[in-house]
DNA sequence: CCTCAAGGATACCGATCGTTTTACATGGGC
DNA sequence: GCCCATGTAAAACGATCGGTATCCTTGAGG
């Protein structure tokens, strides 16, 4: 009891939890590359071997990363609660709201983005898997300004998401949060635009 | 001094050009962490012990290819004779219509940006390097916007530099050389808008 | 001819990577 | 009690990384 062996204890069924936790945590605030095993699992308090059979290789575990922040509540889903309702106008550039977790860390952009960047394969799947992603974005996009009656939806859900990768790349290179708002008021003006539009084309 | 010693003696063959080459092809066709110093110094044609006498680290490397990527004639380059007498318009343009190294090979986007992912210390040199690069670009872009009378320089020279960042990280998630077309488009917008004021508010 | 520095080929170094294996500890179900 | 899946801690693995040292060839100047 009083070893200095005092191992620590079983930490409950918690284990893929938590390494997909660390795993968020580290790979957006440090990239791919630079963590690596080692450093993941002395983070999320697991052992080498049970990281290992939970994930069978680290690529294996940057897809689920990948998954998993897929699933997380995203700054494009239109179906949370308060965006349900808004106007299609704040739908449209509720992308740019995007708060990136902590502020007193350097900002690091979108992680999608710098996957590709940092898989170079464009085969790997973690690389696909990141180009759907950002397809699905812009889909998602596109398919509220048609609702909205835009007349080229698709090139204003392009458009916009344009705007956030732009947003986000130059944010990491310049290290400076503010552009995201550059982009926002760019964003309006085309929405504005649009809108504008549609609504004098049927009215 | 017409050579005193012998301290010109046999000339590398441009060895120091060579690498430099070399690391040029290989960084931007594959990344720098997937670019070791084997396929290096093999791909130009040194050995090892040539390339580490001309270049104390491979950090230093990554530093002089930027800097080499700096010098290149660049896309925003108004200097050059078909554009020094183009419009304003065409100038500010002109980013847009960058062909990357003009090959068949998968779109890598923008080399500074992607050191800005592949390097995550903000403090490295190389990323700092990159961060000073997209600045000098914006203000590039921003000088000739007020050279044209453009009410508010500084913000069109930002917004024209995050459209084009957004196409470079865009089109290399997506695996998609027109993307840069999108980007066009929007540029083409603001740059309209803009000159139009700017020929209203001072005519 | 000989000398000798520049450069090429390659073995080697320590560190670190991702991954596997060994040895032991825990605790619920029989 | 024991069994055994599940867990930890740590050593070890081979590969590869950036970087250095060794040996040998080359070729111009004396």
């Amino acid at each position: 009891m009083n070893e200095p062996t005092a191992v620590r204890r079983r930490q409950g069924r918690g284990a893929r939890e938590r390494i997909l936790r660390a795993a968020t945590e580290l790979f957006t605030a440090q990239g791919i590359n630079a963590t690596g095993i080692e450093q993941l699992s002395t983070v999320a308090e697991v052992s080498k071997r049970t990281l290992y059979q939970h994930f069978r290789s680290k690529d294996e575990l940057v897809v689920a990363y990948l998954r998993s922040l897929d699933d997380a509540p995203q700054p494009v889903a239109p179906e949370q609660p308060t965006l349900a309702a808004a106007s299609p106008r704040e739908q449209l550039l509720a992308v740019f709201d995007w708060k990136p977790a902590e502020t007193m860390a350097p900002f690091r952009g979108c992680p999608f983005l710098n996957v590709s960047v940092e898989v170079p394969d464009p085969g790997h799947p973690a690389h696909e898997l990141a180009a759907a992603k950002k397809k699905r974005c812009a889909r998602r996009l596109a398919d509220i300004a048609r609702q909205a009656g835009v007349a080229d939806p698709e090139t204003l859900g392009e458009q916009l998401a344009l705007l956030f990768d732009g947003a986000a790349a130059r944010g990491l290179a310049l290290n400076n949060r503010h552009v995201m708002a550059y982009a926002r008021s760019i964003a309006e003006t085309l929405v504005d635009a649009a809108l504008a539009d549609a609504g004098r084309g049927s009215p």
